[in-house]
DNA sequence: CTGAAAGCGCTTACAG
DNA sequence: CTGAAAGCGCTTACAG
């Protein structure tokens, strides 16, 4: 129980109290917000806390509140520009509360679950989970824990999960629309993996939309999110006797590796031959060689509706499980073939 | 002092225990690796933390070893693609220790320091700062409070402080060398913000190296290590009387603005009219319009040795700062032009 | 407004 | 190998 070799101590409150002659709860209320304490008192408190270099001890204060101000962020696509977009965000408007994120990355092969224990046993105030492939197991065990959850764009079973989506439903019928008025023959939609309830619900909502317009076929393939995956779809699609002229990716990310394969391997004039139309609306969309169509759905506004949801939560913890919707817009760009007469 | 409303009280060592039949501390033992437990008490216990789904909460474990392992990291440009790689790559090798990352996103304009309280408060076991405009006061208070600091590609006066860089002067020479064989007439260097250390290193040797080739004059801009930020400074480099036809651009993300500009807004032939090498080989550098010649430096190393580095000062927390390079390579590709008479 | 004291859930000498 | 006890640095009723 010695103090570390090389460090000193750090200072705690009762150096702090013994400097300015008070107790050492009295140099606690100075750092509680509405405690009470003479303002004369609080100012020799934070005098002599200065002096001594006083930082307090989150991890004492966790114990004592069961509050950490950390929030768990599991996630695997960090490399997808939309993701690196919804951890800034949610970093950036987390710490105007003084809150941070503790970062569970997850292979996007699925293989390593963000150990339950750790998000767990870190006293999480939250979790947010998106893009990630962790087990619907991590969810439910947490919420066992009464710890809120709340999922960013990933579909859920289980009662208790708060979510917030992007426009899928809409997007993803408007996206139809468009590309049919534009009269294109062959459609095809490129979704994230198979067990995603987003890309699922994106792609029932495109397909349903074209039946409806008359289009019978659909092709539905599956890039996995990844910039691989969707390339080596694409690959597929564009060599098939009939190749779509159309196509519908279930993310930006995902529509440049298809644009790539189009471009360059099979020589296709864009939107001429074809059409690719996106799902997110990433800085790098409107940049060059992509000049991408595509829906946009608002990080900043997801992360919004994600940290209003917590902190409902936290504040009265018996709260049911909310479920929000963020508005987008079908951005017009160069990769898709325009309506004729444009309505 | 009551438990919190809506959530039971997680289960404690002393839960397990009392359902074992043993004491608190045998419970905190079967937890402690190389502690002495029989066998049989050790499985007695773990049956029972089972039952209860106890799971060890890490606060009170840090208050009581000073360990929290939790690695701060503060970060700036999470946009650029290669420092999402380093997170990704950081956050998985900490994984296999069982540590995490508390993310401090600072804004890219400098404004928003992560406050050092936090920092501090969470009692962090090391601080990495990387691609960050985080001041150096940062770094000197972490430092005085014990805490072991890495700093990824990014320079310091302070001795206290390892770091961790890539190939910067042999990269930059070899560059300016590989222009310079190909003919190139007027040459340019697009750095990050004004204050990079790291920024500067590249241009001193870029700019020397080009120097002892008999080139006398050398443009230099700033990007800010952003997309925007270079495509402005793109734009007015190549609106001069006498444009560069080559450009070394101190990050691949910066290389693609000025791709970007070059092709889309004056037409440029690449690599024809002009020749452009970034610095980084992040994935996308070898995708479609891009093709960018460049210089690897890959991140899996960085953050080899920088948890390396810290895991020694942990180890030893007397030790010295260290210093560590770690090695890349030309990449070449299709965006400048090669010396005519390959050696 | 202020202080003494108990408690948060662990680890770790110290005895046995 | 095991338990009782002190201590890590806070918060928060409770008295005064």
């Amino acid at each position: 129980m010695r103090a570390k070799d090389g460090a000193k101590r750090a200072p705690t409150e009762s150096d702090v109290a013994r400097l300015a002659g008070v107790s050492q709860s009295a140099v606690s209320r100075a750092y509680t917000p509405g405690a009470s304490v003479a303002e004369s008192t609080r100012e020799k408190i934070l005098k002599a806390a200065r002096e001594l270099g006083y930082h307090p001890n989150m991890m004492a204060r966790t114990l004592a509140t069961n509050r950490s101000n950390i929030v768990a962020l599991a996630i695997s696509y960090l490399d997808n520009p939309f993701y690196a977009q919804v951890v800034r965000e949610l970093s950036e408007k987390l710490r105007e509360t003084g809150r941070h994120i503790l970062l569970f990355t997850t292979s996007p092969d699925g293989k390593a679950d963000p150990a339950l224990e750790d998000v767990l046993s870190y006293k999480v105030d939250a979790l947010i989970l998106t893009a990630t492939t962790a087990s619907h197991e991590l969810a439910v065990q947490c919420q066992a824990a009464g710890v809120p959850i709340v999922q960013i764009n990933r579909e859920s079973k289980l009662p208790g999960i708060s979510i917030v989506r992007g426009p899928n439903e809409l997007a993803a019928t408007k996206i139809a629309e468009f590309l049919h008025a534009g009269g294109h023959l062959r459609y095809a939609f490129i979704g994230g993996t198979v067990e995603s309830g987003t890309s699922k619900v994106r792609e029932n909502a495109f397909v349903g939309r074209l039946r409806e317009l008359g289009v019978k076929d659909v092709l539905v393939a599956h890039g996995d999110y990844t910039f691989e995956g969707a390339a080596i779809v694409t690959r597929q699609l564009l060599s098939m006797a009939e190749p779509p002229d159309a196509i519908f990716c279930a993310s930006d990310y995902m529509a440049f590796a298809t644009l790539d394969v189009a471009k360059r391997e099979f020589n296709l004039k864009v939107p001429d031959d074809l059409s690719v139309i996106g799902f997110d609306n990433v800085p790098a969309a409107s940049r060059f060689a992509w000049d991408l169509t595509t829906y946009s759905q608002p990080a900043g506004l997801l992360v919004d509706a994600a940290i209003d949801i917590i902190d409902s939560m936290i504040a009265r913890p018996g709260r049911r499980a909310q479920r929000r919707e963020v508005q987008g817009e079908l951005i017009l760009r160069g990769s898709a073939k325009r309506p004729p007469a444009s309505a």
